[in-house]
DNA sequence: GCGAAATTAATGTCAGACAATTAAGATGGT
DNA sequence: ACCATCTTAATTGTCTGACATTAATTTCGC
């Protein structure tokens, strides 16, 4: 591993690529140790803390950990599901608020996914993921649900259906889309008739998934992306005469 | 924005998060300057080094850019799709090899999004979409081409099919799940016949495309996938034999 | 007025030190 | 011989202070 200290880059952003590099290419292999900092500072020829930014950087990709004590030091860090989703929902929720995404557009590209999903989830549900859409279904009835409130059940809900199709590399992918689209929902007010539309638009999805029934569960993603959009398209006007 | 002296947390970590918060939250909004190191040390009640790490974890997110000179600084960072993909695909390869996911999940997964994708594509490709599709046909039937560069084409096959569908929200989502699969589908290798098959499909694929015909392409896609896993299958099981 | 040089404010880097933490080894009592 | 405790060593976490580098602004000479 070895960096240039002409380039114009910053020396931790170089030392850092060279072992995201190492990482990626499998050099170093999970829950192996990385030389000390002091190690690393004469091998790339600089100073601690510029190793240290370099680590940093690395730390907040979660490509590794850093232990205290004698035994310590930093390792490189198995990319778990959990730490994979937390950094595809910030990336996905801050590309759209900063870059103007329109609600259509994130709206049409959520519900592609999702009927991606929903067939195989029609397939392969397990009866937990139903008992949970049929949970949340329940929860969006109650009255005086807050708005924030609904819509965390409705991706709850959704979270659920994308989960019964049992690939958890699909949660993955889906779980950006579905949870970046939440401020953005956040941003209706679902009158009471809006929620019953959308319950009843849940429940044909959920005895769709129950009766295995993919093309019905794609019919049903369907009209309610079409009811979504109608509706933000209501609020948005509304609020634009204004 | 403030931070706990006593938690177990780095404190570095901890001013990466609140000021990473501010962002989300858009308290901090794009294009505005953070104060200095020195007056964020001084806001923190922390020394400059660690205030300079907590700035280096953001800057491995791309939330904030810094710049030198008199009128420099730390500035947030619009998050643009580039570099939104790039991290996006960094975090998927690493979560599928560290994770052992399989051929077969992951390649479920890339084709149930592209099709996603397919029957937009089919409505509203523009001519480059398609020219670039037909292009990457013709040098997949090159003789002479090597299995890593037969691979590389077949991705800009399908992310043209994927562009086409107009939803820079749907490539972002994309990029990660078909550039991810490429360290796997690297370690197969391609027979004159294997290809052959292959290029026909995408000759069915990018005909329906043109045509505008949405059905066609998903059962294109789904044959695509079909060839692929079979193929895959084939490859490991000699594998494993020998 | 205009161009070149000095100024200034900021990040980038370095050196050395100390504090905090943790595991392993040394020590001693039973 | 075994167990609890103390010591020690290694490593990261943090601080202080300094200098180098960069780039915009101001000043000065002409």
């Amino acid at each position: 591993m070895k960096i240039d200290p002409k380039s114009p880059a910053d020396l931790s952003a170089q030392i850092a690529a060279a072992i995201r590099d190492a990482i990626v290419e499998g050099r170093l292999i999970v829950d192996q140790r990385l030389p000390s900092e002091a190690e690393l500072a004469e091998q790339f020829d600089v100073s601690r803390p510029t190793v240290r930014e370099a680590l940093k950087r690395l730390a907040a990709q979660s490509l590794i950990r850093t232990q205290r004590g004698a035994t310590g030091g930093a390792f490189v860090n198995r990319l778990s599901f959990p730490d994979a989703y937390a950094q595809q929902i910030t990336t996905s929720t801050l590309l759209l608020s900063m870059n103007a995404v329109s609600f259509e557009t994130a709206c049409e590209a959520r519900y592609a996914l999702e009927r991606a999903c929903g067939a195989l989830s029609a397939a392969r549900r397990s009866a937990d993921h139903l008992a949970t859409m049929r949970a949340e279904i329940h929860r969006q009835g109650q009255p005086g649900l807050t708005d924030e409130a609904f819509c965390a059940s409705d991706v709850a809900f959704h979270r659920a259906l994308v989960d019964g199709a049992g690939n958890p590399v699909l949660s993955y992918q889906l779980a950006g889309a579905v949870e970046a689209m939440q401020p953005l929902m956040n941003m209706i007010t679902f009158t009471a008739r809006d929620r019953a539309r959308i319950i009843a638009l849940h429940e044909d999805i959920a005895n769709a998934i129950e009766a295995g029934d993919g093309d019905g569960v794609t019919a049903g993603l369907t009209a309610l992306e079409a009811e979504t959009q109608a509706l933000a398209k209501a609020v948005f006007e509304a609020r634009a005469a204004k």
